[in-house]
DNA sequence: AAATATAATCGTTATCATAACGTTAATTTA
DNA sequence: TAAATTAACGTTATGATAACGATTATATTT
């Protein structure tokens, strides 16, 4: 019975993104297990006997995270004979967005997990630098189209904060009165009478993302950055 | 020695589209094997112990086209644990885009390989019909922002030829003078002194790519289609 | 009370991309 | 020679956008 064939192990990388409302951060595990023990990695694991990919994906994030109803979406399928030295290993990366203040568990829980920033982010074992890097050139090339940056927001959130997260997204600073003229006009906002008093004197509006609006229009090639970054 | 998991087959299944000057097509071969033997199929294979997958990607294509050289981009991995019935597999999918033309294997030949206008694909295999229609998403977005298109043209094409490639694969209509003015205005076309006549009376100038430009513009998020398709 | 820091609003302009449509040119067949 | 067919060039109005300037609001610090 079968095909005869050489089976091998196939694994899910997640690469999860997080946002806090000032800082882009990246989320890592320490490794258990040998090899690489000890050093930082993605939070991985193998899929299951009756998980689909897309399945195995949310229980490792479900895991890692304690959050249900993550926006999750394939990455890239890795499969260089060697990419794990103990046993041959095709990966299936991918990348999640999330609101950090959701995120339940404990930092140094059973997998020591820990939030580093973009640009302060360790050594990683395997081909797992390849893997953040693309996630994070695919995110920008979405983003520039679509509206998947409010996956990383809190339900409430003012706009300083939505642009410092297009600006660390794309490492460039942005004109904040065309900004907010291309925000209001995608009339994705919806604003609250609340403030958010914290980071300045006079305060800054919180807003709601329409979610019904946010599906209508994500296939709508929104440019939400200037034509100077592309 | 290893991580004592459940190891699976890992394929790879290729969505090879063609364009012929006139009909973009897409390649079937006629399965061989049990299950599902003599029913339409992509070409696919599992990875070979030394192979990565781009590495089995081409080497399926090869195989099945003659061809070396060929764009071939990584599509998505698909892993629902029955969508083979024989055996577990996940498959890691790849588009193509090729020359029919330069398409060097006689039909019919050890796999019984035929080209298929886009309208008239026959019932597929397994979950064949989602990858393709994947595959055709996937390259309606990636045309309306790259080049890509000109991967399926032979060396010498003329601007009607091009014309007919992309309002099929936008299944709309195109105006023409609106058409050339935005190929010409990209610089990616360098004209010939030569013409193609057998289309009609007047005859249109054959163009070859500016295969420099078509590099180095490949990032620059160029929209060859009208927004009334968006 | 004045200075200050951040948020938000309103406005201007030059440039560019684009859709929609009209017109002319070249060539073969009837 | 006229008709038919396809290719190629031209015009214009509209809208999006980047890059600026200027002003108002608010509450804290000095």
């Amino acid at each position: 019975m079968g095909y005869n064939q050489t089976a091998v192990l196939v694994a899910v990388d997640c690469i999860v993104f997080g946002y806090d409302g000032e800082q882009l951060k990246l989320l890592l595990i320490k490794r258990a297990i040998e090899p690489e023990k000890d050093r930082w990695s993605l939070m991985g694991g193998f899929i299951g006997d009756d998980e689909n990919l897309d399945g195995a994906a949310k229980r490792i994030l479900l895991q890692l995270t304690g959050l249900h109803d993550v926006y999750l979406e394939q990455l890239h399928a890795y499969g260089t004979p060697d990419r794990d030295p103990i046993e041959r290993t095709v990966s299936v990366a991918y990348f999640a967005l999330i609101d950090i203040n959701k995120y339940s568990k404990q930092l140094n829980d059973q997998y020591h997990a820990e939030w580093f920033k973009l640009k302060e982010v360790p050594d990683l074992i395997f081909d797992h630098p390849k893997m953040v890097k693309a996630a994070m050139d695919k995110i920008r090339y979405q983003a520039a189209l679509h509206p998947i940056l409010f996956e990383l927001l809190p339900k409430k959130f003012t706009i300083p904060q939505l642009q410092a997260l297009y600006e660390q997204v794309y490492d460039s600073p942005i004109d904040n009165r065309n900004f907010i003229r291309k925000i209001t006009a995608s009339g994705l906002l919806i604003k609250q009478a609340e403030k958010d008093k914290s980071n300045s004197r006079r305060g800054a509006f919180y807003f709601k993302l329409d979610r019904q609006k946010h599906r209508s229009q994500f296939q709508s090639f929104l440019n939400f950055i200037p034509k100077s970054i592309k």
